[in-house]
DNA sequence: GTGATATATCACTGTCGAGTAATGTATCGC
DNA sequence: GCGATACATTACTCGACAGTGATATATCAC
């Protein structure tokens, strides 16, 4: 069985994992970060993302131990430090393959009842607040 | 191996779905939700959340396809619909537990290459901004 | 030392979303 | 019909964070 009640602390901090990877722009550097180490101006090509903003994303993912930093020179270096989060993204994008349509929809306008009769919209609709 | 390059859009798509996991009240339903289905009022004691506030959240699994919802009589029964997500969830909660501090650590100042010299720390640290 | 290159950080703006109180809507019992 | 209960929605505030231009820092070449 699946119990693992996490506490309010551990939610957070999934949470806030999670968060790093609820972000465009982050799952790009990590797939460019898939063929391997690169340094950030190759980042930049790329993405497209402008420096300060790359360099802020870089910045996230390292802090939260995502990716990994070698300085060679003048150029920095960052490669993934651990895989797992890439299962976790090939997860995730299975799923969203898998999505019936192609954006979050509504499923209805609300559950009803099997008995329950269908539609009677908006029994008065007092136009004025 | 593991090629998957996501187009922009798929990569919205990831993230936005990534972005409902981000957040510990909805963490703290889905983990509710996994011994069955509850009403919401069920969901207001187990949680502690305000009615308003886990109404909308909700609302947002329910939109993004995570729940799914039944009226019976005055009460909405609230059930994980996609069970791939709880996958999703257990497989972070391992990583969050494997890490080795216990929050984003910076991981040390910088990345300094294995020849250049330690330290020498703000070499002349320009008070005035 | 100077200048050039590579990256990080600052200060700012704008947007998004969580939380809340108040109000609206649907269903039940009478 | 009425009131009560269960839930959704509205309107609002506030904090977090993405994006940006300007600037700071570090390393190299000279």
């Amino acid at each position: 069985m699946n119990r693992t009640p996490l506490s309010a602390r551990d939610l957070g901090r999934v949470a806030a994992r999670f968060k790093v990877l609820a972000e465009p722009a982050r799952l790009q550097v990590l797939q460019c970060l898939r063929g391997g180490p690169q340094h950030v101006g190759a980042l930049i090509d790329a993405t497209g993302l402008r420096q300060a903003n790359l360099s802020k994303h870089l910045q996230t993912l390292h802090v939260h131990g995502l990716v990994g930093r070698t300085r060679a020179g003048r150029f920095i270096h960052y490669a993934i430090a651990d895989p797992a989060v890439m299962t976790l993204c090939d997860l995730m994008c299975r799923q969203v393959a898998a999505l019936p349509a192609s954006r979050p929809r509504p499923r209805a306008r609300a559950a009803r009842a099997p008995g329950s009769r269908a539609a009677a919209p908006a029994r008065s609709l007092r136009a004025g607040r």
